[in-house]
DNA sequence: CAGTATCCTGGACGATACTG
DNA sequence: CAGTATCGTCCAGGATACTG
């Protein structure tokens, strides 16, 4: 699934993530409450700003994201993926890795 | 997620992906149609021997997959997450990153 | 503020050889 | 067949400095 190539990298879940709530009324005009970049990489604690340039870029290009004046927003189609996202995210929530205790709701990009 | 951190290495999800139809009945005993390690190595072309003896360790502790005599499979909690993957996978299908042609079906597990 | 340009380093991955 | 042990390579990610 190339998809994973995607999301695997570091910080691309957190930050998109991080956008939900920030979702275009479409995939051109963004609304106001989009995250410019620099909210962003504080809300990801300490993103180096290269990776998030690039993350921001890849998902651009994946069509998940959007960016215009206000900054950066999950675009309508970024917004359907964010709810399949959160069933696995759900799901994660019940996973039992055997022998260790049940896993705190966590959305850090961290590793 | 932690979880991301399981799925985003390599071959990861394409050894479950693999292992789709092999499901163990319960998380211990494993129906008979699990495959063995030199089968999954095929199947997957081309992973060595150390990574794949990685991957299987990790989503074994993980208790996404079960190991017996017969071989590997999905324990029930696997197959439920193998669900929530169908369905980001689904979606993977209907995305159309712009300006790249729609995606193939496409189950590898290759970067 | 919003990025771009460089350089450096750790560790994932791959190949290969080996044991039981 | 089913793995374990080693070793080398390579590149994503992080730090930092810089431009507009």
């Amino acid at each position: 699934m190339a998809l994973l190539d995607l999301l695997g990298r570091r910080w691309a879940l957190r930050v998109i993530w991080e956008l939900r709530g920030d979702t275009a009324l479409n995939d051109t005009a963004l609304n106001d409450t989009a995250s410019t970049f620099r909210e962003l990489q504080a809300r990801c604690g300490g993103v180096s700003s290269s990776v998030l340039a690039d993350r921001l870029r890849e998902l651009s290009e994946a069509g998940i994201i959007g960016h215009s004046e206000g900054g950066y927003a999950l675009t309508a189609q970024g917004a359907t993926l964010l709810a399949r996202l959160a069933a696995l995210d759900e799901w994660a929530a019940t996973w039992q890795p055997p022998g260790r205790p049940p896993e705190e709701p966590d959305a850090s990009g961290g590793r």
